[in-house]
DNA sequence: GCCAACGTTGGC
DNA sequence: GCCAACGTTGGC
């Protein structure tokens, strides 16, 4: 089973609202490397929600509920989104930089690549944040 | 098809 | 608020 970070600014859709609405359409994704991320997703893969900006934190996990389909936002058709629901929140945020600042870490997509919206996470470092939270 | 200019994201 | 990184656009 693969693993996957997804961002969301919480002052526009946070891991509270996904667990208030029990599921939501994630879409609106506009970049090709994401969308490629998107249309790998299996249902029943977990996800680590990840707060941009105000926060700057690992703060809950989610599932795949939905594998992808074509996003009705997009109106050239080109992207894709999928359905995620909540799983639980973490016992402890995983800050920024709590995931710098660790070795194993390193190697990570979304440090990588900042900007990059969707990423995949491997099993060791799933491992690694989800011991980093608290388990 | 190349590349400069511009827009957006997100950390600091 | 600033700036780096990166994607996209448009002129040539």
């Amino acid at each position: 089973m693969a693993h996957w970070l997804v961002k969301s600014e919480p002052n526009a859709y946070s891991f509270d609202d996904l667990v208030r609405d029990g599921g939501t359409v994630w879409d609106g994704v506009r970049n090709n490397a994401a969308a490629l991320h998107l249309k790998a997703m299996k249902v029943g893969e977990e996800v680590l929600f990840y707060h941009s900006q105000e926060g700057k934190a690992v703060v809950g996990l989610a599932k795949v509920a939905r594998t992808a389909f074509p996003d009705k936002s997009d109106p050239t058709g080109r992207f894709v989104a999928v359905e995620l629901k909540p799983v639980r929140p973490l016992k402890k945020e995983v800050t920024l930089a709590d995931m710098k600042a660790e070795p194993k870490l390193a190697g990570m997509e979304m440090l990588r690549q900042s900007r990059l919206s969707v990423s995949p996470v491997s099993d060791e470092q799933w491992k690694t944040i989800l011991k980093m939270a608290g388990g």
